[in-house]
DNA sequence: TTGGGG
C-alpha cells in the first residue's frame, strides 16, 4: 500500500499550501472569482485541489482531478438544458461527490465510456444542498476533460468541452491518479451481492448485465439480468393443490418470451427478473446493450418458488461499462467458469435416479429450449417442482390407463413442464407398483419428507435428479409453438 | 434556470 500513498505525497508538493494559496481560491472568497492563475508564460495554470478541501470553499470556483465512480443518465432537465450526474471519488474522499452537468445538447455533456475514468473539472462551484455537498457544473464557465483509466497510458483526453484548456501538471496528475486507481478501483461496495447470494426481504447493491428490458402493458418494465451465478435453490410449499388443475407457471411475466428474445439468453447461470413499477431514467440506456449496471438498494423476495427482483422508490440504477472493476471481476468467473451443472448441487449430484442416456453430455434447460432444433435429446441436471397428478391412486389408474404423468422440472436457468408417457411410466417408477410405493417414490421426489412424528416443516426441498428428456412437436405447422418435452431412459431409485 | 440519490 505503500505505493498507492506515495502519489498523493507526491501530488501535496506540487500544490500549494493553504497560506500559500492565491487568495482568490480560498474559503470565503466571493463566488466570482476563478481558480484559474496565469502562469510565468502568460498560460492559464490551474491549482487541483483534494476534494475533501474543496469542500472548504463553497460557492468558490475551484479545479479537481478526480475518478468517475458512478455514471448517471443524461436527460433533459426542467429547464432549457439538459443535465447529468456522475459521482467523483479522489483519494481525499472515498465517499466521493456528486457532480451535475448542465448542457445546452447531450453532445457537449461528458459521455464517460467507463467508471474508474478520471476527469479534470475546472472552474467548478461547490454547493450544498440539504446538508449535502455537491459540485455543479456552469456551463459558461466551467470545462472537463475525460481520459481514460488506470489501464491506459494515453495521457489525451477522449472527450474534452470546448474551452477546456490542459494545464501543465494534467499529465502528471492523471499518471498519478491512474496509480491510486490500481489499488483503489471505486465502486467495490459491502452490500454488494451475487446472484448466487441474494436473500428474501433485504436490500442490498447488484451488478449485473442486462439482457434485455420488456414493458409490460400496464407500464411495468421487466429487466433480464445476469451475472453468471445461480440464484439460490427455492422452498416450495409443503401442501401440493392437488385440485389445481393449471400446472405451476415456468416464469413470471404474463407471456412466454419471444422465441428471439429467449435465444439471447445466457445457458448457464440464472436470468432474475427485475421489476420496474416507474422508468428510472437510466433504462432505457441499458437497452442499448452498451452497459453493466449496478442496481442500488434493492430487493427481492420469492413469487411461485421463482425469485422476483424489485427496484424500490429507494433504489438507483448506476451505469458501468465492461471494464468497470465489479464487473470486470464477474466476466473473469463466467469465462473461467468450468462447471457448468448448477451450483447448488456441485457435492451433492442426488443417486436417486438411474439414467439411460450416457453418451450425452450435460445439458441446461436453456441449452435445451434455444436449440435450434425442436427435436432434442439430452441429459440434464433438475429438481421436480410439481407433479400433475400426484396422488398415488390418480397415478395408478393413469399409468394403466393411456394418458400421462406432467411434471414441472426446474434448473438453475429455467423451467419446463415434461411428460411421462404411458410407455415410460413403468420404466420411469420402476414397474408396476403398489399405491404405497408410488407414493413414496413421488414424495422423494417433490421433496416431501417421510412422515414425522413432530415438527414437520412447512416447506419441501426437492432433490436434484439426473434426468433424460427429449423434445418434439406436436403440430408440424407450428413446431414451435407446440413443442413439448418428455422424459426417456430414467428411473427413480428406491 | 435547470439539479440535488424520487
Amino acid at each position: 500500500m505503500e505505493e498507492a500513498a506515495a502519489p498523493e505525497r507526491e501530488r501535496d508538493r506540487k500544490r500549494p499550501r493553504d497560506g500559500d494559496m492565491d487568495p482568490s481560491t480560498s474559503a470565503g472568497a466571493p463566488p466570482s472569482t476563478a481558480a484559474a492563475v496565469a502562469g510565468a508564460s502568460g498560460e492559464a495554470q490551474y491549482v487541483y485541489l483534494p476534494v475533501a478541501d474543496a469542500l472548504k470553499a463553497p460557492g468558490a470556483r475551484v479545479c479537481l482531478f478526480a475518478a468517475v465512480s458512478e455514471i448517471g443518465a443524461a436527460v433533459r432537465s426542467r429547464g432549457t438544458d439538459f443535465t447529468l450526474t456522475l459521482r467523483i471519488v479522489d483519494q481525499s474522499r472515498a465517499s466521493g461527490i456528486s457532480v451535475t452537468f448542465f448542457a445546452d445538447n447531450t453532445a457537449l455533456l461528458p459521455c464517460v465510456r467507463s467508471s474508474g475514468d478520471v476527469i479534470s473539472l475546472h472552474n467548478v462551484v461547490i454547493t450544498m444542498h440539504h446538508g449535502e455537498f455537491f459540485v455543479t457544473y456552469n456551463k459558461k464557465f466551467s470545462s472537463f476533460a475525460l481520459f481514460e483509466g488506470k489501464a491506459s497510458t494515453e495521457c489525451r483526453p477522449y472527450q474534452c468541452s470546448l474551452k477546456y484548456h490542459g494545464s501543465k501538471h494534467d499529465n502528471e496528475i492523471l499518471t498519478q491518479m491512474r496509480m491510486w486507481l490500481v489499488y483503489n478501483p471505486p465502486g467495490l461496495k459491502d452490500l454488494e451481492l451475487q446472484l448466487r447470494s441474494i436473500k428474501s426481504d433485504s436490500t442490498f447493491d447488484l451488478v449485473c448485465k442486462v439482457l434485455d428490458v420488456h414493458e409490460a402493458s400496464n407500464g411495468v418494465r421487466i429487466l433480464y439480468v445476469w451475472d453468471g451465478t445461480d440464484t439460490p435453490v427455492t422452498e416450495f410449499p409443503m401442501i401440493l393443490d392437488s385440485k389445481s388443475v393449471s400446472p405451476p407457471p415456468l416464469h413470471l411475466e404474463g407471456a412466454p418470451l419471444p422465441r428471439e428474445v429467449l435465444c439471447t439468453l445466457p445457458c448457464v447461470g440464472s436470468v432474475l427478473r427485475v421489476f420496474a413499477n416507474r422508468l428510472f431514467k437510466e433504462i432505457p440506456h441499458l437497452q442499448k446493450g452498451i452497459y453493466w449496471a449496478r442496481f442500488c438498494n434493492i430487493t427481492c423476495k420469492q413469487e411461485f418458488s421463482m425469485w422476483k427482483g424489485i427496484l424500490l422508490p429507494s433504489s438507483r440504477v448506476r451505469l458501468l461499462s465492461n471494464e468497470d472493476g465489479s464487473v470486470v471481476d464477474r466476466l473473469n468467473r463466467i469465462n473461467t467458469q468450468i462447471h457448468r451443472q448448477p451450483m447448488a448441487c456441485l457435492c451433492s449430484a442426488s443417486d436417486i435416479a438411474d439414467v439411460e442416456y450416457e453418451r450425452a453430455g450435460y445439458t441446461t434447460l436453456m441449452e435445451s429450449l434455444t436449440h435450434g432444433e425442436v427435436t432434442h435429446k439430452f441429459k440434464t441436471l433438475v429438481r421436480v417442482v410439481a407433479a400433475h397428478p400426484h396422488r398415488a391412486s390418480d397415478l395408478c389408474s393413469l399409468l394403466a390407463g393411456n394418458r400421462c404423468v406432467r411434471l414441472t422440472l426446474e434448473d438453475p436457468t429455467a423451467r419446463v413442464h415434461a411428460f411421462i408417457h404411458k410407455d415410460d411410466g413403468a420404466k420411469f417408477f420402476g414397474g408396476f407398483l403398489t399405491a404405497e410405493a408410488l407414493t413414496r417414490k413421488m414424495n422423494r421426489l417433490l421433496g416431501i419428507p417421510e412422515d414425522t412424528e413432530e415438527g414437520a416443516p412447512l416447506t419441501r426441498n426437492p432433490p436434484w435428479i439426473w434426468c433424460c428428456l427429449k423434445s418434439y412437436r406436436l403440430n408440424k405447422n407450428d413446431p414451435w409453438g407446440t413443442r413439448r418435452y418428455r422424459i426417456f431412459g430414467t428411473e427413480i431409485r428406491d
